[in-house]
DNA sequence: ATGCACGTGGAAATCCTTTTCCGTCGCCCG
DNA sequence: CGGGCGACGGAAAAGGATTTCCACGTGCAT
């Protein structure tokens, strides 16, 4: 826990280099009541339309007037440091390099730059330390909201380091929303994770797939248990085994899961929890000759862009990425404003695609024996 | 440029709501000077490693402790208020979820985190008023400095704005850093694009290949005129005839003018100015039935990450993007420093990365005789 | 006429740190 | 011994907006 003391050199250095040509100062808010011949007060309360001390219509339209002609700005800081809050929403992600991630940022910046706010992404590099000294920065210049868009550790220290900081950021006024499912009871915005294994699961059954084998996500993220779930759930209910070897959401991962899988005996059908490593099969199945999906089938989860540019088309499950990003930010929004919440958490539909990775099994006369003789 | 008056709403609506068990107020840093028995400025001094004003040893000591004791934290905004600077560094990126910007990304916060600078990333979306709008914002909020990952537009007005900016960020003593080469003259780290496009277009010259088109990147943006200038060296150089068709840096860019350049006769190479352009035209070559390398042989440029895990593995210029992102954070830090800085533009080398994708031209009869009698 | 409410606007406190300017003390030197 | 200087510490201003009181008039009711 214990962190840097203040490492951020603020360059004070040098301090006589600016521009010779004084650039006219900004006019502060001081300028625009002079202007407007009004007191700070008011012309403060003119031009905040939140404020609810009534202003003579005049007035405020002579302030206003003044602030356009001086093309006032209000300083940001100093309204922070007044307000105690920053209108900066930080997002906190695994691997900003993860295009999962990476849409769900662009969902959420979208979102929030078209309500004015700046958007702060944290990428932990999935290092529990590097992301709670994020979280702590965040809290310290009081974040107005922060959104963790990756699941939580299930670890002890960090849950209650964690803990405290959510405490803390509550105390200040600023709200939390979780994009994944997290141990943690915050307000959340999630994919209908269960669901969507299901279906992508009672999809490869419905093709005479018996043999499926899952590339799961590493184990203590919720995310992967859910995926898993909706997976064996599908499975045990059509009376076939499961199978899971754990990866960790990565290509890299995914390939060498394929591996160990291939390794206990070829499946005639790989379901792994992300896309990533589903190219990650795709790519393993490749240099091992073995067709996809005349041979094997495969599917993904995610729906991350540029799949249509990945050879054979991968089947998979949409999750709505940007539109989680930019529901984040909403939901964020609402809780600054204390607005009457909705269910804590929301789920978001995901929906099947079929592409072409998937096909129905080609039984050699070998496999179905030994499939209908397998199991008394 | 007229822009919205101040969006940002702070949610001062609610404000009775923080928790009912009223948190221990956050120390402050008259809080450590009671404790320690010294002034305010005092502590201030004895905490700050860069103020050169003698304290004694004994004094800073206790200070020290004292700071420790309540584990106190400068309050950020109060800090910024005063030495009119946020140590916040923004990336501003056209679009985070191009792998190649979520590469530079990635290499900026790990090195901007590792000296305590937080990293707001800044994603345009390759719209040039949201770029405008975004730098507005760091402008104000007094960003330490602004990194441009991606190349500026040549059009008028958006050249005056953002000068504008770039003046009003000098005046108050930030910096600013590019990642791609620009009209402005700012301090920059540039990947050598020139070398690398001629050393992928010697390289397939080197193959035989002597009809090899190239698909460009959007006119108007320097990075895709240097790569053009190194494909058409070197192709001049070998006495061939470049072919340039321009496209936009994406996937679906690359596809649709794979099929441009194919409905004008089919060349034997294919040179990409990005991997993304190479995938899709991979693609575009796959739904053809076109072999990569067997029929025509594609390159790209830029070496993104997982490109390990498509097939054929493609051939490119490696370029260091993180190490780009970090060495722009270190460069800005400099500059923030006020150092003698180096070069105004530091080259980045890159590198040819040959893989699968490329091959000895397959010389039919027919088309040797048409490549030698062709040029007179 | 006195009191009260209301609409409007202002003075000053507040947020918290950094920095400028000054004062004191001890010591050395001419 | 007075003056100057260096080391050290403090009071107060600055930074710019928000917010809490308070004041002043006007109109209305008592």
């Amino acid at each position: 826990m214990a962190l840097r003391k203040s490492p951020a050199r603020t360059g004070k250095k040098r301090s006589g280099r600016r521009s010779a040509v004084t650039a006219v100062r900004m006019p502060v808010l001081s300028d625009v009541a002079r202007q407007a011949e009004v007191s700070l007060t008011t012309a403060s309360r003119a031009l905040d339309p939140d404020n609810d001390h009534p202003v003579h219509e005049r007035t405020r339209a002579r302030v206003q007037a003044a602030a356009q002609l001086l093309s006032y700005r209000p300083n940001p800081m100093a309204r922070a440091l007044r307000t105690r809050r920053v209108p900066t929403i930080a997002i906190v992600v695994h691997d900003v390099s993860d295009p999962y991630f990476a849409e769900v940022v662009r969902g959420a910046t979208a979102a929030a730059s078209a309500r004015g706010f700046l958007t702060v992404v944290c990428s932990s590099d999935r290092d529990p330390v590097t992301e709670l000294r994020y979280v702590e920065m965040l809290c310290l210049s009081r974040a107005s909201g922060v959104i963790f868009a990756g699941g939580g550790l299930e670890e002890a220290n960090y849950r209650r380091a964690m803990s405290g900081y959510a405490r803390s950021i509550a105390d200040y006024g600023g709200a939390i929303v979780a994009l994944a499912p997290r141990a943690e009871r915050w307000p959340a915005e999630l994919p209908d994770n269960r669901t969507g294994a299901r279906l992508v699961t009672e999809h490869l059954l419905s093709l005479g797939h018996v043999d499926i084998a899952m590339i799961g996500g590493p184990s203590g993220v919720r995310t992967s248990r859910e995926r898993e779930l909706g997976y064996s759930d599908a499975m045990r209910r059509a009376g076939c085994r499961p199978r899971i070897v754990a990866s960790n959401f990565t290509t890299a991962g995914g390939a060498r899961a394929t591996s160990a899988i291939l390794a206990r005996g070829s499946p005639t059908a790989i379901f792994a929890a992300s896309d990533s490593m589903a190219l990650g099969a795709l790519a393993q199945l490749r240099v091992r000759g073995i067709r996809v999906p005349e041979d094997i089938s495969v599917a993904g989860f995610d729906d991350v862009p540029g799949l249509e540019f990945v050879h054979p088309n991968l089947t998979t499950v949409h999750v709505p990425m940007a539109e989680l990003g930019a529901a984040g930010v909403a939901r964020l929004l609402n809780e600054l404003d204390g607005e009457p919440h909705s269910a804590r958490v929301q789920l978001h539909p995901v929906r099947l695609v079929v592409r072409e990775s998937t096909a129905p099994i080609a039984i050699p006369a070998r496999q179905r024996a030994a499939t209908e003789s397998g199991r008394p």
